[in-house]
DNA sequence: TATTGTTATACTCTATAACTATA
DNA sequence: TATAGTTATAGAGTATAACAATA
């Protein structure tokens, strides 16, 4: 408890110091992130939260995000699949999906068709507009990804794009919940 | 439009199949990525996910959420730091820090006291039941940790920390702003 | 004029529970 | 009984704008 009390001190004394080490008046220190750099989530974290900001700011003239650019994709690549399969698919809640698939559909790119071989279920689908619209889409993603390529580096890339595909393989097998 | 409509058509006739290529009834279908699969941001973000449920599942004894936690560490790291200096370290919101410190301080982890040498500001400490308790957060959120390594694979786990603390750092030059 | 902490608002997203209509 | 889609709710998190006190 001491020693607790003189650390604060000494940190407390280190601000109200001059603090004129760096040049005129200094902004902002220089702080320790500690155990933090022994976490990868914390760096995960930042590091998603930079793509999804590239992202939403590339696709702004399609005023898509990430979530809906997958549900795009997914049904492109999976025409008439349910809506349960795309929700597990994206290891999203089907409530989630519901609203998701609203808005895309209410803006002419999605279309839910009666499945022919269950009354339950509906078969989705990309409007033509839709998949039109999609490839344009694609294009300004690409352009996003080769920033996160650049930033990021081409082979550290690689290797985490490789590493974070077996894990979500492996993931399949870890548990049957629709996150991962 | 033909052929995108002929496309549609095989695959909605594919879930019409008796699907019994698997065992007695498949329940999901095998669906495809598209494209999402050269997205880095995909993987990240489910991965960013996972560990997140991981953490807080975790850490539930300390109802201690990945914010909350990192906010404790780095006040542990740099006692008397102001709520800006914090807010732009974790690249969050000083307004959403605002409520976060709330929170934590009611709960008696954390606590403002007045900024020696600027009457706006605050000096940010962890009480003594602040820190006894992060210690045995920390030793939790070491085993949540380890979980992540062996989930990813010690030499993945490495490169990828390697690779997103040099993102981090280029990061700081990159933008002011206080996400990364 | 600029910055610090704060309040308020809008949206996105995760997590749950419950309901209906089908199976 | 179980499943598909849906509705509703609570909470976390991002983004933004504005305000009072202070620099």
């Amino acid at each position: 408890m001491t020693r607790l009390h003189l650390k604060e001190a000494a940190a407390h004394r280190e601000i109200e110091a001059p603090a004129s080490g760096n040049r005129a008046r200094r902004k902002t220190r220089a702080l320790e992130l500690g155990v933090l750099n022994g976490h990868v989530g914390y760096f995960v974290r930042r590091f998603q939260v930079w793509i999804f900001q590239d992202f939403v700011r590339t696709l702004a003239p399609f005023d898509i995000r990430p979530a809906q650019y997958s549900v795009l994709v997914v049904i492109d690549a999976n025409p008439g699949l349910s809506q349960t399969d795309l929700a597990n698919t994206l290891g999203i809640q089907r409530s989630r999906l519901v609203r998701l698939l609203d808005g895309l559909e209410g803006r002419g790119f999605t279309r839910r068709l009666p499945s022919p071989d269950d009354r339950r279920s509906h078969a989705l689908f990309l409007t033509d507009d839709g998949q039109q619209k999609l490839k344009r889409i694609k294009t300004l993603a690409a352009a996003h990804e080769a920033r996160v390529k650049a930033s990021l580096g081409a082979a550290s890339r690689n290797q985490m794009l490789s590493a974070l595909k077996a894990f979500a393989i492996q993931g399949k097998r870890r548990n049957h919940r629709p996150s991962i």
